[in-house]
DNA sequence: TCTGGGGTCCTAGGACCC
DNA sequence: TCTGGGGTCCTAGGACCC
């Protein structure tokens, strides 16, 4: 494996808003995940609400208490994608080996300097599509001579040209993936961080915390911390196979990140796999019994959901539908069960019924807030049109129609007569409708 | 007054076929 | 009549990521 590069969008969606709009620059803004106000969280909040204590995943209330100034702005992920697409084409003319980790993120390989190539070049697409957003904490110095360090500058410089001056990064540099991604988040906004070697990389895992890594989360730190393991030192001392007792497969995992190592390679955007599964879950404005409404909202949802399936050509057998409920104390509680079909659908009504069958299943009338399906067990449509059956022909036209017009002028411009008088769940703002209730 | 929404991967256990 | 083993598919649940 060459040098890795690590880069990271600082703040993004925010910083894109503040580039965008020069009145929100320099000013604390949270970013929202959809065009609503309640119950929802921020999916990025910008630099200057960071210092203020705001944080990424904060629900909006918490937000507005810790920052009363705190300007609220509806994301758009299609402003987000076109940035991405064209930080990812500056990338892109230093190295082939570029793997888009989300929305915001991704790594670069660039070729060992010395030893001899262990890849081969190839032709790649020049298209990029792919999504996702994130932050973190403080200090090291860096070898400035260190191979990678020249690049990152150019992309730094490039970045600021091209883009604009307030959107900016923080790249990490190393010699493998989860080491590269754990040096770049050291330093925020814009940083430039080496970690050279396995000894230096020893040196800032002792200083981290266990979920400063990708791939800790809240659960296995809690099951660390009760079997005694408190950071990467404790965690070094313990042997592979009691990690691998209590872990399975990913005790090994756990045992080479204490070791700084990963074996994990850059896999370039041309080799990505296909799309798993496609799905959408809502939360809704208020907890609800009432049949009627949790009906309206998941048949919305399989639209969605079969929509955007039929856009991405892909047909799926696979249907899981799941809820979540705050009945119990007000702990979350969820419930969810999936069903294989015998062929493939992408058909909205068709998803809506099996899902409906599911929820009816498994819903014990509790007060329900959120509502989710997902196709899986996807296929490629076929291009020609198998359809013999004038019926099932119909159906077809009918799809198509209200593909063309909800992608042209918004989702739910045109729907069933049944979806009528239920709660917006709404992918692209639809800008004929009125209650679309702010903007900025 | 209250933690959204888009995904991925892994494991265990059961059914079923040969 | 009793029984094994390999392989595949499906489901549930858990964990992680941004």
């Amino acid at each position: 494996m060459g040098t890795i590069l690590h880069i990271d969008m600082n703040s993004y969606f925010a910083s894109v808003e503040q580039q965008a709009n020069p009145r929100l620059r320099g000013k604390p803004i949270g970013v929202t995940g959809g065009d609503r106000l309640k119950r929802t969280v921020l999916s990025t909040a910008s630099i200057e609400a960071k210092r203020l204590g705001v944080k990424t995943g904060m629900s909006l209330w918490e937000a507005k208490r810790v920052c009363p100034n705190l300007i609220i702005v509806c994301s758009d992920h299609e402003k987000y994608l076109s940035v991405t697409k064209r930080f990812l084409n500056i990338f892109k003319d230093y190295t082939p080996y570029l793997e888009v980790f989300s929305i915001d993120e991704c790594f670069l390989e660039l070729p060992s300097l010395t030893g001899p190539a262990t890849r081969q070049p190839h032709d790649y697409p020049t298209t990029l599509t792919r999504v996702g957003p994130h932050h973190g904490a403080p200090r090291l110095v860096s070898p400035a001579s260190f191979p990678g360090v020249d690049v990152a500058k150019q992309i730094k410089a490039r970045l600021k040209a091209e883009l604009g001056p307030h959107i900016t990064c923080s790249i990490g540099i190393s010699y493998n993936k989860l080491i590269a991604k754990l040096a770049g988040s050291l330093k925020k906004p814009d940083g430039l961080v080496v970690i050279p070697d396995e000894e230096t990389a020893l040196k800032v895992l002792d200083e981290a915390s266990l979920d400063d890594v990708c791939g800790i989360g809240s659960r296995i730190k809690r099951r660390l911390f009760q079997m005694g393991i408190r950071d990467f030192k404790d965690l070094r001392k313990v042997p592979k196979e009691c990690l691998m007792a209590s872990f399975k497969s990913y005790g090994k995992v756990l045992y080479n990140m204490a070791r700084g190592t990963d074996y994990t390679p850059v896999i370039p955007f041309y080799e990505k796999q296909e799309i798993k599964s496609v799905g959408h879950r809502h939360t809704l404005e208020e907890d609800t019994f009432n049949p009627e409404s949790i009906r309206q909202t998941l048949l919305k949802l399989c639209e969605l959901v079969a929509q955007r399936l039929r856009s991405k050509n892909l047909m799926g057998k696979t249907i899981h539908c799941w809820y979540r409920s705050s009945a119990l104390g007000g702990v979350f509680y969820g419930e969810g069960m999936q069903q294989t079909l015998t062929h493939l659908s992408c058909d909205g009504l068709e998803i809506f019924q099996h899902s409906w069958q599911i929820f009816q299943n498994i819903w014990q009338g509790e007060k329900i807030r959120m509502i989710g399906v997902a196709v899986s067990n996807l296929f490629p449509n076929k291009p020609i049109n198998l359809s013999w059956l004038p019926e099932e022909k119909k159906r077809n036209i009918i799809l198509q129609t209200l593909d063309t017009v909800n992608n042209k002028y918004g989702d739910f411009t045109l729907q069933r007569g049944i979806l009528l008088k239920s709660e917006v769940v709404r992918r692209k703002p639809n800008p004929f409708l009125s209650d679309r209730r702010f903007k900025i």
